[in-house]
Formats: C-alpha cells, structure tokens, sequence
DNA sequence: GATTTGCAAGAGCACCGCTCTCGTTTGTTG
DNA sequence: CAACAAACGAGAGCGGTGCTCTTGCAAATC
C-alpha cells in the first residue's frame, strides 16, 4: 500500500531524528567521538535517555549514522570544490582545489575528522553501508587524474622508480576501482595506482598530522606547507 | 640524607607502579586507549580501583606514563634496528631497516599505536616530558640523512619543484631542529627539510591508513606497498 | 616505644550505555 | 465510531566508569 502522504508520527520521527543527529554533530566538533556521551545528546534535544533508543539501537548505530554523515559532508565539499573550478582542462587548479577543500573541511570538522580518519573504535566495524560515502574523495582525485591522461595533459610517470614486477598485484584492488570509473581505460597502469595511493595517503597523513599536533615542532606555516605538499604530489602524479 | 638501600617501601612503590603500567599496557594491545578502564587495570593487578590513585593521580596520567613508554618503546625499537646495520656506510638499507622497524613495531603494538598516533583525547593535551621520547623516531631517520649528506652518498635534491621562496620559514622549526643534531652542518636546506617533514608524514600516514582500514579496498599486499613507500620517499630524499 | 607517614580498602558521588516497564498517543482496521 | 496494535516518552534500575573521602593498618622515622 503506497502512501505519499506521510502521517505525522513518521514526518516525526525523520525530524526528530534529524534533531539526534545534528545534536550529537555539534557535541562531535568540541570533543572526540570517544567521549560522545549519548545521555548529553538526549539532554541538548530535551529528551531521556532511553528515549533515543527509539531512534538508535546503540551508542555504535548513532556514531554509523555520523559517520555516514561525515564522509558525506566532506565528500559534497571536495566535490564542490572540484566543481566550481569552470575550466575543467585546468587539472592544476582542479587538484589543488580538491586537496585544499580536504584540509578546508577537516580544520572546521576536527572532531568528524577524528571520527572519520582518526584511532577507530576497537570494538567497532564499520559496516558496509560506510564505504560508498568513503569513497567519495578518492573519487574526484581520480576523476581529476583520468581527465588529465584522457586530455594528454598529464606526463607519463617519469623515470626514477619504476613499478617493479609484482606491483600491479600489490594495488590490484586499486586498479580494479579505478577500472570501475573510466571507461576510456586510459588509466589503466600500475605504477600510477602506485603513485595516486601514496598521494591519497600522503595528504591525508599530514591533515592527520597537522590536526594531531604532530608537526608543532616543524612546521611553521601550515598552510603553506599543505600547498607545498599538494604541488609535490601533484608533480609526482605527472599533473601540475 | 642519601640512602643507597631503598627501603621495602620504595621497592614496593616502583614494583607495583611498574606492574601497574603492565597491566595497562598489556589492555592497551586488545582496547585503545579510549577504552582503557582504570578500574579495570585495578582489578588486572588484584587492587581496588582508589588504590591506583596512590600511584598515579588520574587517569589522565597514567595515559601520558603509556604515552612515554610508548614512544621509547618505538624509539628504542627503530634505534636498535638501525643499529643493527653493520655497514654504517650503507645508507639505503639503515633507512629500509628503520621504516620496517616503525610498521613491524605499529602491527606488533596497534593499541599504542593508536594512543601516540591517533586521534588525540580530546581534553587531554601531552605534556612537556613526552616531546623528547617522541623525536626519537625521527632523530634516527633525520642521523641517517645527515650521514648520506656528510658522505656525499646522497644525490642533492634534483630539479623538479625547488622550494619557493618563502619554505625557509615555512619549515624553520624543522631545520632549527636538525640543526641542533648536525654539528657538521651538512643538513642546512630548506629543500631537504622539507622533503624530509614530507617523508615522515608519508611513512606514518600509511602505517595510519593501514591499521586503521582506510587500505582495505586499495592494496592487497601491505608490505609490499610499504616497501615501495619506503624506497619512493627515499628516492625522493636522494638517498636509496 | 611513640609518632608520623604511606598505603589498601571501602563507601559514595555523579556519570555512562543500556534494558525494562508503564502510561499515553498515534495509526490502522473492523 | 470503536477496538486494537503499534510507536512513543518517561522513569526506574542494572552494572559499569573516573574520582573523592574516610578509615584502619603497616612501615618508617624520631
């Protein structure tokens, strides 16, 4: 029985739910998802405890939910990013502004960053329904990457390390995502899987850094040393 | 009044702070340190939990006691294998031998791991006494770099993007440190200091990404990839 | 030997995640 | 419209947590 019209409990319940969420969001952004206290949310929503049960089976559902919420968020503003720059052979501005859209939102989400990239729960595992709004991000810098092989704007890996016989089994589960979004087939090479994971993991280590405190003691401007980074691993992917 | 023959007290005192400090340690590897129970320990060391007290004045200390053990547990572990390397002169394989001990050591202690490279407790700020046990790691790899430079074993940085202007004090704080352990001056470019901050960051963010499951569906064999890391950045650092 | 100090134990506080019960409200069905 | 079923919020309660305070005992000092 299909019903368009929904009744009162069920627009209730999205919105209260929608109430749940965006509360626990704001307690994420001032402390950890450790200490993300179920009861506290309850309270900013002005309801018991147990009442959120209704809602969320377990302290671990609500954190999937934020979870889901959070790649997500910072998936739309990467590619947002990547959008706004008009002209799309311009693959140099295109990463640029993709990689600063990443560290962008990861400064004003610390506590979703942590959720997301940080220590994750021991005894938690994130499941399935995770891994499509993770892989928003990687995404666009692929996208960004096959333009740039597909349009001839990128060089060839140049010399130094070459892939050495065995890598293409050591990222074949890399090549076989790339594979799934390029039709063209034009980015089919090992050691450019090789290089785009050492970028995706490279940026994402020093927002890591950076926002863990690591570089306190090294880098003084971290800004301009992001960008320093992302012009590095843009170099070494053949674009910019 | 010195006294050599530490009374019965005294013994017991370092004794039980030592098996206190065991016992956490030993919950650390199977929880993270989120989860660490002061209680818990207690009852691992057959005390009463207000007993702990005795011995450290809050859970937050016994986190930084972990916090330090466990960055010189590393730091001992990448000294003892880049001592290991009888050659001195054999620069490639002092690094190799140092970044393996910093990925075996991360799988072998996933739990401290998280604890000194994971997302930070939130309200909890490291304090003074842990910076030095955490330089220990990079104080190696930095040893190393300065050795292939004072023996001409390591090619200059090669062309591709110079430092611009500026990355002096982009990175000051990181060459006043290398500075302070390079008696030779051998190591005074913002170049190498920069690619250094970026070698570091590399190596760590994927350990990170390893243990923490953000590889999953990328690579296959991880330590083939960490090899390939490994020998990347330090082509990149002009050494291997 | 008397006294001061260090220590383990226990009770207790406020908080946590989570479960269960109990009225009440809402939606559906006869 | 009436009756039933489902969903809901509130509350009490369980076992757990970090931490404090008091109490009695043992060890070290005088």
């Amino acid at each position: 029985m299909e019903q368009k019209a929904k009744t009162a409990r069920q627009r209730a319940r999205e919105e209260i739910t929608e109430e749940i969420l965006a509360a626990a969001r704001a307690r994420l952004t001032s402390q950890g998802p450790g200490e993300l206290s179920l009861r506290a949310v309850a309270r900013d929503v002005g309801m018991v405890s147990s009442a959120v049960y209704r809602y969320f089976a377990s302290r671990d559902e609500l954190l999937t939910a934020l979870l889901i919420e959070g790649y997500d968020s910072l998936g739309a503003a990467v590619e947002a990013a990547d959008r706004a720059v008009t002209d799309r052979a311009d693959i140099s501005e295109r990463w640029s502004a993709a990689c600063r859209a990443i560290r962008s939102w990861s400064i004003e989400h610390p506590g979703d960053y942590a959720l997301l990239y940080g220590s994750p729960v021991p005894g938690y595992a994130a499941p399935q329904d995770t891994i499509a709004p993770a892989t928003r991000v990687i995404s666009v810098l692929i996208a960004t990457l096959i333009d740039a092989h597909r349009t001839g704007a990128a060089r060839v890996p140049s010399a130094p390390p070459a892939a050495p016989p065995g890598t293409e089994s050591t990222v074949a589960a890399a090549m076989e995502f790339v594979k799934l979004r390029d039709e063209s087939g034009t980015l089919s090479d090992a050691e450019i899987a090789m290089r785009t994971i050492m970028a995706w993991t490279t940026i994402f280590g020093t927002i890591s850094f950076e926002l863990f405190g690591h570089l306190v003691g090294s880098v003084s401007d971290y800004e301009a040393y992001f960008d320093q980074v992302i012009a590095r691993v843009g170099h070494d992917l053949g674009i910019l």
